[in-house]
DNA sequence: GGGTATTTAATGGTTTAACCATTAAATAAT
DNA sequence: ATTATTTAATGGTTAAACCATTAAATACCC
């Protein structure tokens, strides 16, 4: 029925005033917020108390703050970034491995490809048979294999757009954002790979373009489902060898003078 | 290959430091780290710069802070909450709209289902059948709709745990936090429309039990269209009857004393 | 005049030192 | 023993400086 009445912070007050005024469009992408010592006057408030609302503000993405002079804080609007950076945490703390991402992936990408079969316009297709043509010229000599992937990437998400549904796009980008850093390590792909990914994207174009939903949804899912049997069987071969430690995930240090950090 | 140069930002550091401690476990939960002007010495910092990285690690839900004596930081580890949020802000600001949710899910939960399907134990299925007795209990006189809505959250949750994948739960969690806020508007299930579920969780839960993935799937998938169906014929309902306009989204005012907020 | 170095001022980042507000525990009063 | 009061630890806030970065203005030189 209720929930718990608010601590009373000050800076969440601020916080709380600012995201109302860009959720609702009353300050709009790009918009720059006055200096903080305008603002902490507007609010009433002391600089450091303002300083930690635009803190908050920061992490949530809603604003960006430059540097020096004609610096501040620019209104940057609502993006998938801090879903991203939570599963990224996620990922980091052992919670969710590759193969759990490459999983839900798979159900993920045979869903958007089946809606974006029964929506997709004579424009959306020519725009997948463009990325295809795209993808094709980076397999023809020299192969250009990064961009390849840069062309795959941007396939899915088009797919994504154009089922309709911006729940995709915004779980999409958070789960390509994360698998994409696995890319570079497990997926040295061959001319012969890229190849059959190719293929591959002009199936499902076709079935996307001929509305033939199921279809699209079963050749997507083979798509991704390959393309993680690949990425998987390097991550074995890679751990056979390497002694089945986890690669090269960056240990930092906390400093800890004399005092106990833990419990 | 490089990403941009990080800005040097004090506070950043101690945001970094803290937060790997966290994710490697060096910190676990539950652990309370020290006062502030302990943490300001052990960092040799200012208290200022300390706070606005308090700030940023409890927006990102790593640490929780409480007041008094005997308050401080704990660890509260990661959770789907920031991606919680984040949604909430794109409904907010009306970048995705309830049937945009409503199809996600039905998509999502069809996965769901299929998995669990797949990998469900005996002691799963028992979870399933528990949780549909006590959905039954709910329904007989006294009708007990919350807590049948309530069981329903809870059936569907368990799925996504069966289904073994942590991502499943994750988008699950974030997708019922947002959904779950139009029930109470939408959704005024009487008796007969609470059986008619109660009968699609029991099917399901039989599919399950039997290892039978693609009954299971589109029994869900057929489970949470109808629910869909039901709040959507509400809501249109309801747009005709109060005149189109958004039902109640609460529009806070900005201070805005003679300085301008807007470029 | 035009290019290059220098200066300037606006603006975020940091520091210090104090005081206020809340809270759990210790103490006193009944 | 119960209840009221006091105390001290701890987060929240304020104020006034000073530092660091940066874009623009200015000065300098050829």
């Amino acid at each position: 029925m209720f929930r718990i009445a608010a601590q009373n912070r000050i800076f969440q007050d601020v916080v709380n005033q600012i995201q109302d005024a860009v959720l609702d469009g009353r300050l709009k992408v790009g918009d720059v917020l006055p200096p903080e010592r305008d603002l902490k006057a507007m609010f009433d408030t002391s600089r450091g108390t303002l300083r930690e609302a635009l803190r908050v503000l920061e992490e949530r993405g809603l604003i960006e703050i430059k540097l020096g002079v004609h610096g501040g804080a620019t209104v940057k609007g609502v993006s998938a970034d801090q879903a991203t950076q939570t599963l990224a945490r996620m990922i980091r703390s052992q919670q969710v491995a590759l193969h759990h991402l490459a999983e839900f992936r798979e159900g993920m990408e045979g869903n958007v490809a089946y809606l974006a079969a029964r929506r997709a316009t004579q424009g959306d297709a020519d725009l997948l048979k463009g990325l295809v043509e795209e993808g094709r010229r980076c397999i023809d000599d020299p192969v250009d294999r990064d961009g390849f992937i840069d062309v795959d990437r941007r396939f899915h998400q088009e797919l994504a757009r154009i089922s309709g549904n911006p729940v995709y796009i915004f779980v999409m980008e958070t789960i390509h954002a994360n698998i994409h850093r696995y890319y570079d390590r497990y997926l040295s792909m061959q001319q012969e790979e890229l190849r059959e990914n190719l293929r591959d994207l002009d199936e499902i174009t076709r079935a996307v373009a001929a509305g033939r939903a199921d279809e699209a949804r079963l050749l997507s899912q083979g798509h991704v489902l390959r393309f993680n049997r690949r990425m998987a069987e390097r991550q074995t071969r890679d751990r056979l060898k390497h002694g089945n430690k986890p690669p090269a995930e960056q240990k930092a240090e906390i400093l800890c003078n004399d005092g106990e950090m833990g419990k």
